[in-house]
DNA sequence: CTGATATGTAAGCGGTGTCAACATTTGTGG
DNA sequence: CCACAAATGTTGACACCGCTTACATATCAG
């Protein structure tokens, strides 16, 4: 049965890999997840995948130029996460929670991955022009949530955009300190992690400021 | 007149360069400042002063301890930065707000710098422990002003390091914003930057919920 | 069938981080 | 004052890397 009317079987004369591009984008997010985006290296990637180190440059022009494919695969991925979560309870504030903690969560399981998604964006830009659609397309994912919030008189009716800049600030700085427990005496320990995350939640509806009345909660 | 009576005038033998620590250090981060973290080699640091390429391993035991030394020096100079930001106008509203800019136009003028400092923060505190008490006498900036904002009843009287912990990752957000311009249509403008930075300022202080009454201003 | 094109290979260049062995200078106890 | 150890700088070498250029092979269209 994996004998088709397509003439490609991919075991004889492997000269041609069949679908090298995919494998290796595949391989690189595999090896940048394991052991960190400085442990990827083109010729060891070849390697791995029994073929030879400058045959990758017939699909990517550069190394920087397959990082931005890793980083698009990445927004793909955690704007799917994103909208799992908020489609638990689209449109309620319980949905909006559940979608700040599968960001944190992303980041958490993805350390590496989100490093390079947010590292040096804008040089990754350059050098694939599409990976800009995907991050703005996940960045959407939050600015529409907060639309249909607005529209429920959930938060207020500021410009979605700038509220949405505000809230992907929060989250984005709790996902640091959760990748590398920056600071903080311990914050590594999940409960702590936990403790700040629901702070920063109640912090992003009430404020911190005494002079907005209602005390919060 | 080159000839004084001690023996170790700079020009001549310069087989012993003085200070190379301090000067490696700078060049580094001159580098770093100039054309970017990738662009930092120890051969060329070396070649740029001087010096041979290995003369460098007299003062750091690797690449990634000089990185971590720019590391902390970046949180010195950041320390000062918002220090004196706080102490135009300590224990105000005003103070803070000033704190925060300072936050964010760090960033801004020493982009390649803060991605040192923060994008692989835990990997820099193993080549140098000291790194970690720099960073956190620069958090303790932001919870010693939140301390005093507290009792100024300024800000809710919540646990000081969450608080900050929070005002940590909405400042921190900011400055990735501006360093690389992400999502938002064009919020390269300094002229958005700067709005975007006085509506999270007010959103760090009133929230974006809608219970929490006075529509703030 | 036959070219054209896509894909993979081989060899090599310049560059890099790091180690080991050696050279020079500085500082210190006798 | 001097020998000698420690600190500091140099030279050479190794393995590895990204990338280019020239070449080999497979796939596909006419």
């Amino acid at each position: 049965m994996p004998e088709t009317t397509r003439p490609a079987r991919k075991p004889a004369s492997q000269y041609h890999h069949g679908d090298l591009r995919r494998a290796l984008l595949q391989e690189a997010v595999r090896t940048i997840t394991e052991d960190g985006v400085d442990a990827l290296t083109l010729r060891e990637a070849g390697r791995r995948l029994g073929v030879s180190r400058t045959a990758l440059y017939r699909h990517f022009s550069d190394k920087s130029t397959l990082l931005a494919a890793v980083a698009r695969d990445g927004f793909q991925r955690f704007r799917d996460d994103l909208i799992r979560a908020w489609s638990e309870a689209a449109g309620t504030r319980r949905g909006f929670e559940l979608m700040g903690v599968a960001y944190v969560r992303f980041a958490v399981a993805n350390p590496a991955h989100y490093r390079v998604m947010f590292g040096d964006y804008r040089h990754l830009c350059d050098k694939d022009p599409e990976l800009k659609a995907d991050a703005e397309a996940a960045f959407r994912v939050l600015v529409e949530a907060l639309t249909s919030m607005q529209q429920a008189k959930l938060v207020r009716a500021d410009d979605p955009v700038l509220q949405a800049e505000f809230v992907w600030a929060v989250v984005h700085g709790l996902a640091m300190f959760a990748i590398d427990g920056q600071f903080g005496p311990e914050s590594s320990t999940s409960g702590e992690l936990a403790g700040l995350i629901r702070y920063a939640l109640q912090c992003m509806r009430t404020g911190i400021g005494v002079d907005t009345a209602g005390a919060a909660r």
